[in-house]
DNA sequence: GTATGTGAATAACTTCACAGCC
DNA sequence: GGCTGTGAAGTTATTCACATAC
């Protein structure tokens, strides 16, 4: 979900769509999948099933990297794969550092995921002295204080912040000062970047939130039909002071929040 | 990021927008740390700084939650802290059982943001019988033969899957047979449920290769015109039929994906 | 016959700008 | 005077449906 695009007004020319954008990685995989089975080509309609997708919003999404299809006939799968690694800049090698190697920072390092394609973890960073030299996921852990180092040496331009949400924006700005332009928050901040910079966030607890949302509305449904396993009623207390207000209030058990 | 909704057509009368939801945990987070500082109005433009979104947006997505606000003087943080809670749904206890206890499922059992905010990890669920027993933050890891007994004692209604891609498919069949409704997937795979089962997914890799193609597009800023139409002989799969082929080609250095 | 590519139609979302109320 | 709440305008995204090409 989600982002903070920063700069950009809208590119012009070749503007390919920011939602298209999005759903090129779930087209890649998807083509990557059959690749491995040795599928030579793909119609829309099969590959937008593999992706999540439907076929007519994959096409319109194809239409705009080019006309790569073969009407009668469909995708020729390796040229695609290609194609769309070319357009997300994938056919380049992308160094990575993670800052904050705690419990999910070590998660990230160890992701295979992450290698497979085009990134590559250049560095492994925290600020903890005692973590220094340690080795996760075969990398040494290195300190904060060579940070700047780290990323001019090796030409890093992207940042992953796995840090407590109490340090990420001090280590944006530093990464950001050392020449890093796209920033992958898993800190439950905002961060404030200057323009020019991506950034793209990973909350846990705000999908959760939404997932929450759409959760009540299921159990408070007007009732008739959808085979509801009503997985017991969960019980609340508290009282809300009703007062003024005039919001379309809801059903909801009342309850009191934080 | 991301989602497949499955169900709801766009539910009519109370609809609040998918967008608007989206921002919800954003204004709850920000509004959080305003009554942590005891701060007890705010106007929609230093709440909207607050949560990285502009003034109008905040204003627009709050009403369709109600007035809340008082012109002149802005909103009660206590009160907007209470109304977006209940709006998501977090006025009541959501039990989570987290599947996959590897690096990430570790991870994700101990961030704390989780119990914080209406979520209880109910369980840890790990296929891996010497994992059984284990203690995880705090909790002893569960073998999956119990999955089934503890999504139904415990009334779990939201499942996270953190397993390998093979395996995700299978637990979700699983969770969602069981009678868990919301699924928050952190398995690079697409999943398929039935129809009422919310899924959405959190992929790292898709967020990295989304900031790629922008950080590619920074690096061949400027350039009048967007690539020239270079000879790229695309050497990849042979079967294309020369000629034809109008696509943007691109410059790239070559290399052959995956 | 079959499946792509795409204008046109529709829907969702964002931003503007200002009336209304404090 | 200041700030919310919201119609109206503008923008972006999705879906339709069919001409076009194999």
């Amino acid at each position: 979900m989600a982002t903070g695009r920063t700069h950009r007004p809208a590119t012009r020319s070749r503007g390919i769509p920011e939602a298209t954008v999005a759903r090129l990685p779930l087209y890649l995989r998807a083509l990557t999948a059959l690749s491995e089975r040795s599928v030579p080509t793909v119609s829309s309609e099969e590959l937008a099933t593999a992706a999540g997708v439907n076929s007519a919003k994959l096409r319109k999404d194809f239409s705009y990297l080019g006309s790569y299809g073969t009407r009668g006939v469909g995708y020729d799968v390796e040229y695609l794969v290609y194609q769309i690694s070319r357009e997300l800049g994938l056919t380049q090698d992308w160094p990575v550092v993670i800052v904050g190697i705690g419990n999910l920072g070590a998660a990230l390092a160890n992701y295979g995921g992450f290698a497979s394609r085009g990134f590559r973890v250049a560095a492994l960073i925290d600020a903890d002295p005692a973590m220094a030299g340690k080795p996760v996921a075969g990398l040494p852990v290195r300190h904060t204080d060579e940070l700047e180092a780290i990323i001019s040496d090796n030409g890093v331009s992207i940042g992953v912040i796995a840090t407590p949400a109490g340090a990420a924006q001090q280590v944006c700005d530093r990464l950001v000062a050392a020449g890093v332009t796209s920033i992958l928050n898993f800190a439950p901040t905002v961060l404030s970047v200057p323009e020019g910079v991506d950034v793209r966030k990973v909350d846990l607890s705000i999908e959760l939130q939404i997932l929450a949302f759409h959760e009540q509305r299921k159990a408070g449904e007007d009732s008739p039909s959808p085979a509801a396993p009503a997985a017991a009623a969960r019980s609340g207390a508290g009282v809300r002071s009703s007062a003024s207000r005039k919001g379309p209030d809801g059903d909801v058990p009342a309850v009191m929040p934080a």
